[in-house]
DNA sequence: TAATTGAAGTGTAAGCTGTACACTTTCGTG
DNA sequence: CACGAAAGTGTACAGCTTACACTTCAATTA
């Protein structure tokens, strides 16, 4: 029986991962060069096909899993990319995510087999079909984002010290950040905690190490940095 | 021969479209009571297939326009909904898109023959799917963007009173605005220029009637309302 | 023609937020 | 024990946001 549906065409419907990773360098994105046809040699974002039977953002966080081994990670819809002609030999209709990863925190293996690096998002390599595209507006919804929600813990360890909180806003923001109007806003939100530990890994002094409390945040959810 | 792509499964592809308009009662949507199978008699947003050869961005501009006869519209991209059920019947993967239309300029008799009619944003009927999430979703985004961006203008006649813009203002945002510190604003933009033509139908006394100019924004586009 | 009605239009003061700015502390190294 | 390098700290000004109430105008009605 001919339904209603039949009538039209059908689509391949990929996912790509804009992933994210932060330390010392800066921000950075986790890239894929591609080991195998199509497009070997190629750099490009880690993707693949949705499968039958699983959702699209369940075929995101598959991909992700499939190649670094995380799971539980924050990722959020970028959105649908539908040119006709964004890949040149098949049409495949593309949804993309971003995922902030800590960069210290993965399963380095994997990464390997695939032919994962990290590039500084500064300093991309050119991208494979409109994946340049997908990053700048993982950036920019990403930036958007993390300045009234409390997102960029994602990218930093459990513990971390307030020079690499700002180090961090200063990437997402593309700009330098006054040091003690920084912190001013930082003490001013009880869910970022001071801990007793701190970190001599950076200088000779040591820098207290703090922690985000999502509980405290839950109570009073009033993030601005 | 068998390339890479044909190991992964195809989909139905679709558009759904969140319409807004705006008069004095507030902001409404354009919604279809569907007067077909499948799901005839049942409300939903206005959606089609995206078709070979057609973009997904172009799939949303011809739904809009078989719908309501317009073009160069302004239309932003929501998001895909991909859940494996959401379409009961057919795997189908949908991309939302919201349009903002002038409510006094369409082409009704199409919109009749469709089955469409206006429902107030705080009033919606239930709606099939998950249509109801992409409004949420829909107005989320029109918000945000509506308060950095004039993209409110989509919604107004060519001329308009300060009080009708306040009212769509606070329409988008759900609350009340003081009216004084509204027009303080609105005075400071360059670009909401005020017409030398009176608006009597809304007062004996009759109200200033201001436009809004695109290319005096494009010069200094500072927007904040 | 005077009174009424209903929306349009107008200014100021106080509090809050954002920003600019430079020196001292600490501790390990040489 | 002097030096280097990063950590840590407070204040003053400007700009922005917010709260708040009465007058003006023109058509309608008494």
């Amino acid at each position: 029986m001919t339904t209603y549906y039949d009538k039209h065409p059908k689509f391949h419907v990929a996912v790509d991962c804009i992933i994210f990773g932060f330390n010392k360098d800066g921000l950075s994105l986790l890239l894929l060069k591609r080991n195998m046809e199509p497009f070997m040699g190629e750099w490009s974002l880690m993707g693949g096909f949705v499968q039958t039977g699983e959702s699209v953002d369940d075929a995101a966080k598959r991909v992700l899993k499939e190649y670094t081994g995380l799971d539980q990670v924050y990722m959020k819809q970028v959105g649908a990319f539908g040119d006709v002609n964004r890949e040149p030999d098949e049409r495949v209709i593309s949804v993309a995510y971003y995922a902030l990863i800590n960069i210290n925190d993965y399963d380095k293996q994997l990464v390997e087999e695939h032919n994962g690096y990290w590039a500084g998002i500064n300093d991309l390599p050119p991208l494979l079909f409109d994946h340049l595209q997908m990053v700048e507006q993982a950036r920019e919804l990403m930036k958007k984002k993390a300045s009234r929600e409390p997102i960029g813990f994602n990218l930093l360890p459990e513990l971390f010290t307030l020079t690499q909180l700002q180090n961090l806003y200063e990437a997402i923001y593309g700009c330098t950040i006054d040091k003690r109007n920084f912190r001013k806003k930082v003490a001013d939100m009880d869910f970022i905690e001071q801990t007793e530990f701190i970190d001599k890994t950076s200088s000779r002094r040591g820098a207290r190490l703090y922690k985000f409390n999502d509980k405290t945040y839950s109570k009073s959810p009033k993030f601005r940095l």
